[in-house]
RNA sequence: GGGGGAAUUCCCGAGCGGCCAAAGGGGGCAGACUGUAAAUCUGUUGUCACUGACUUCGGUGGUCCGAAUCCACCUUCCCCCA
């Protein structure tokens, strides 16, 4: 099976300019192709993972992958799909954050002349001249197919600012840009983005008379239309500091059953005819599914190791074993606990299980809170620090393990 | 440039000068049921020294015994006309 489809078999395409030319040229290898990245945060996410693993296989394949890290897209903000403006990045944190995304990436892809390359636009966005660009490049545009746009449909409604309305312009000129001085011949990325990067391909064939080609991949969305990679705190991050590999393993084991063929179709480098062979699997298996979706995904992230440790972290804390060794866990100092023990209200503040005293005692009232295997039922309930010296587990709710450890 | 409207708690949104820590919904959290799923039902959802006190209704001042509510100014946003 060909790489083509391959991204077809695992529902990885969403649209594309032009099936049979881009077809024949990623199959072939011809294929020079950027995927662009802002830096809206110090991490990666899931999205950027999608597209790093869908760049890898296009490597694999035999194409060019150049990534483009926006530090001068990220200083105008995409305003596609979204109902709101963005926060306002500061320049010292879009450079900052470059840097962070530019170090994650090189786990995932290796970058060298003869492999990826990686550019960053703010080299060239940043340099332009207004009247000058706007004579060269805003002449080829139409405000009035801009804005009917699919991306600004909502932001129409609420009010778009003409900061954000450029953005397509310039997402626009960075493919140009990298057609020109690269060679890039097709552009990737998100779904959302497909506005943006149509744009470019009609700008590099009114600047070039070129031909250049678009295709987004699907967005991971659950069973009910929501962008998955989200949880109430935040998105699931890559980077092991803002998302241990233990919750991140966790998100993966519990997806809705109606996601997990499709995650495990979408994210991980399983096989397909193996994929396929899962998918047949009784429904009595649904758990092993998942089971399997969040243990490549978390070795594909983390790595093998984190991987194992997340997975024996799982089977103690859900089938009873007592590996609690990679449990999340807060030393507390020997100092701040009193001779006679410590109160329960206390010691889950301390370890961040609640945000105030009034939460820890709610979670207890509802019973919510269990110490080492009993069920705490009074507010004022005393750990002995003999217990914590050993170091105790405490559970919140169904599936919320702690560990608190005197140092 | 002219005219009109809006800003309330995590989000949407109601809110008579005192009975407002503020209706309702969503979301979150916990309980029951389950399979670490979904659906459903129940409880809960500002902070603390918790029958009480304190902080909160865009910002700053003011009126009043008392302000989310009235007044002035400021900020931001939306709509209509140009």
């Amino acid at each position: 099976m060909k790489i083509y489809e391959e991204l077809q078999a695992r529902g990885l395409i969403a649209q594309v300019t032009d099936e049979p030319q881009i077809r024949e040229l990623i199959n072939n290898g011809g294929a020079k192709f950027y995927i662009g990245f802002d830096p809206t945060a110090d991490s990666l996410h899931v999205g950027h993972f999608m597209a790093l693993c869908l760049m890898k296989r296009l490597q694999v394949a035999g194409n060019k992958p150049v990534v483009l890290l926006g530090g001068g897209t990220g200083m105008i903000g995409d305003p596609s799909g979204r109902s709101d403006m963005r926060a306002m990045l500061a320049e010292d944190t879009i450079n900052y954050n470059c840097e962070c995304f530019r170090r994650q990436m090189s786990r995932f892809i290796k970058f060298g002349d003869d492999d990826a390359i990686i550019v960053n636009n703010a080299d060239w966005l940043m340099e332009l001249k207004y009247i000058e660009l706007l004579r060269d490049v805003g002449a080829c545009f139409s405000v009035n197919n801009m804005l009917r746009a699919e991306c600004y449909k909502q932001r129409l409604e609420k009010g778009l600012s003409f900061l954000e309305f450029n953005y397509m312009i310039m997402q626009s000129y960075d493919f140009l840009y990298l057609h020109n001085n690269y060679g890039c011949n097709m552009q990737f990325g998100g779904d959302d983005q497909w506005s943006n990067m149509l744009a470019g391909t009609e700008l590099i064939r009114r600047k070039t008379g070129d031909d250049a080609y678009a295709m987004t991949i699907t967005l991971l969305l659950n069973s009910e239309g929501k962008k998955m990679g989200k949880t109430a705190k935040g998105a699931v991050w890559l980077d092991p500091n803002k998302t241990s590999p233990f919750e991140f393993y966790q998100y993966w084991r519990n997806v809705d059953d109606a996601d997990v063929m499709k995650c495990i179709r979408m994210l991980t480098f399983i096989p397909i005819e193996e994929i396929e062979a899962i998918d047949k699997w009784d429904d009595s298996r649904i758990n092993e599914k998942k089971t399997l979706l969040a243990y490549e995904l978390t070795k594909l992230v983390h790595g093998e190791e984190e991987a194992d440790k997340a997975q024996k972290t799982t089977a103690a804390l859900f089938s009873g074993g007592d590996d609690d060794s990679n449990m999340p866990t807060t030393e507390l100092d020997a100092a701040s606990v009193p001779a006679e023990g410590m109160n329960i209200v206390e010691l889950m503040i301390a370890c961040k299980l609640a945000p105030s005293k009034g939460e820890a005692r709610r979670l207890i009232q509802q019973g919510g809170i269990t110490v080492d295997g009993e069920q705490i039922t009074a507010i004022d309930a005393v750990i002995s620090a003999e217990d914590l010296k050993a170091g105790v587990k405490i559970r919140k709710g169904k599936k919320v393990y702690h560990r608190a450890i005197i140092k």
